[in-house]
DNA sequence: TATGAATGAGCATTCATTCAT
DNA sequence: GATGAATGAATGCTCATTCAT
């Protein structure tokens, strides 16, 4: 029934949820089989070991999924950012982030099992890493060169932003506070782009431009 | 030799220890035996189970190693505020911010296993979670009644400032970048306070004051 | 080899062979699972827990076991008290306590195992103990009606026979002595019958008729 | 507190309670040290092994308390059955089957234990059996010879009432029947005298007398 | 190819026993 | 003598993995 591309699929798709759920320790393959409807042992005919398994669920969220919900065709970021205008670029923005917040799994089996596997760390995060923070900071320069933004170190400023933008995510999807993504991300951009300080506060610190 | 509350404590840091560096389910009991030099069966003398011993690590975690690290003694923080003195308040950030790098063993267990407990998430998030938002958006709303802060939704914006202090732990503990954090902070502050828009997007964006 | 319910009957059959002979706590799994030729592993595929093993057996033993071994097709009793063969009657009985004292394992469990496991004895004994008492009772009442036995408390008087006849299946089983069953049986039915009282005693005594 | 002798007898106490309550391998060393205010080392200084603490335990059953429940002072059951006083006989049987009945839990720890200690079995029962048989095969025999008993195999004549007598402080004691042991034993005692068989079945039978 | 019964190494847990104080 | 903290061999139980069908 179905084709063995799709048996495999479907492996897959059941360990994504399962590990991000329970965690890959946590996660028994003989849950992985039932919750796809496959025989214990056709998981092993696909995936010779659990922890091949879960080399395959990363190489998947890494080089497809978050890709998938990141990263952006060539040219469209340069696009939104030569278009000048604000409104469309944060409509973009909350639409991103809504898609990884809804699609929050894939981050978390991430962020848990790289911690534990040296090797896959290496292996995939070199890849992933990279890409974004290129895609990102691609962003910020291009924003700075148009006058948008100041001359911060681009690593720093874009890593401050996902950082406001991710403790938002965590804070609800783990601690599952009933949040307007929308809504706290407008707040958020507000306090990116302006800061928290008064003006005065602004004044007695750096000068923003000159 | 030594008494029973010494073996105790050593069972508890080195579970600690062992459960940061390789989670609970990776970390053997024996190792933890071994490691603060007992017999496996001593372990059990004092924590019933595996669990129970997770339970109490995140216990101690929850009530003392993480409030040793985050809470402030009653009135330093207004003290802090009153004084005037942003050098000052940049200094004690720096310094808190850097112990808590120093000590991110603790962390690093809340945020892994607390995912999969839910009663434990319950148990102790509900006693941990709002002692420091409570602090921290006291922090932030005697800032403004000083006229420090502009008035925005307390817990957003601290939110967003722990977020980005945050990542940038994570990129320094969890990618192993070699960061100066007290480098860093400075841009985070200034990026917090300051805005990363530039004048012009200010100007086109909410005023500040009024 | 064989498929998996007689994989399940063979675990059974060697548990309770084992508990038999070594006690529940004196019977290591490893033990069970040699026996019958599996690993051990495949004993605990079938029954979660060591105990849930024994309940397993207990049960075994008390619907099917013992029903097989003392209770009768219904009207057999009643056929055989209706035939007013003493002989026959005799002949049924041998058979029945030489059968019961064969297969003694079953009993030796029960009495021993159902000792520490208050929910086990509730839960099992409820179902037997009736089940026999009401045939054994309906034995003795239909030979009262057929004018064969006195007007003696039923439940007294065939509990005093059981009781006869069971120490002397212990007397052979734990004992360990070489009793010719049919033998001691024979005696034991006069006693029963007849009483161990010369005529001087029993005219002193109760009168019988009248 | 209380000298070593006392310390050791309120082990063995503790012992007996609790071995009969959840058996020898149900029962943990530091339970005993517990239930008679011990500390758990203390239990091993007198009984270097939980197996022999059991053999003490045996020892003491066997050598003492069954005698001293069971066993009566030389003669005793000789002026007894000399005084042709069935009243007083009865009495005398009543008060020991009660005595029995409420100190069962030596019994219980013997018929349990012995099954799986061989060595033991062989050590002790060779010492209490024979003298138990001894004593009341002696009593049949002497009632034979003043024409209260009929001439039966006097082994299985006392064992066939002991087992009618245990029956029933089994279904008072295991089975938990509220059951009044005197009136029971005067039914038993009716039973076993005259038998349950009507004159007619007696007549058919084997002649008492002659 | 798919199955699921069987496997057994690995691990948590128990508890009688030891011994320094 | 008495204590109770510490021990570690023994054992129940788990679960990834294998393989005959």
């Amino acid at each position: 029934m179905g084709d063995s591309v799709e048996t495999q699929e479907r492996i897959i798709q059941s360990a994504i949820k399962l590990f991000a759920q329970k965690g890959y320790h946590g996660t028994k393959t003989i849950e992985i089989a039932k919750d796809c409807g496959v025989a214990e042992g056709t998981v092993f005919k696909y995936y010779s070991t659990k922890m091949e398994l879960l080399r395959n669920v990363l190489s998947k969220i890494i080089h497809e999924i978050i890709p998938g919900l990141i990263l952006q065709p060539e040219g469209e970021v340069q696009k939104l950012v030569a278009a000048h205008d604000a409104e469309a670029a944060k409509a973009f923005l909350k639409a991103k982030v809504k898609r990884i917040s809804e699609n929050f799994s894939a981050f978390k089996i991430l962020i848990n099992e790289l911690q534990y596997h040296e090797d896959i760390k290496n292996e995939y995060f070199s890849v992933l890493v990279p890409g974004v923070i290129k895609m990102v900071e691609g962003f910020y320069n291009a924003g700075r060169l148009q006058g948008f933004f100041r001359d911060i170190n681009p690593h720093i400023a874009v890593r401050s932003f996902i950082g406001a933008v991710n403790m938002m995510v965590l804070d609800k999807n783990v601690l599952n506070r009933d949040l307007d993504v929308e809504a706290e991300l407008e707040v958020i951009i507000d306090i990116y782009l302006n800061g928290v300080g008064t003006q005065a506060v602004q004044d007695a610190g750096i000068v923003k431009e000159g």
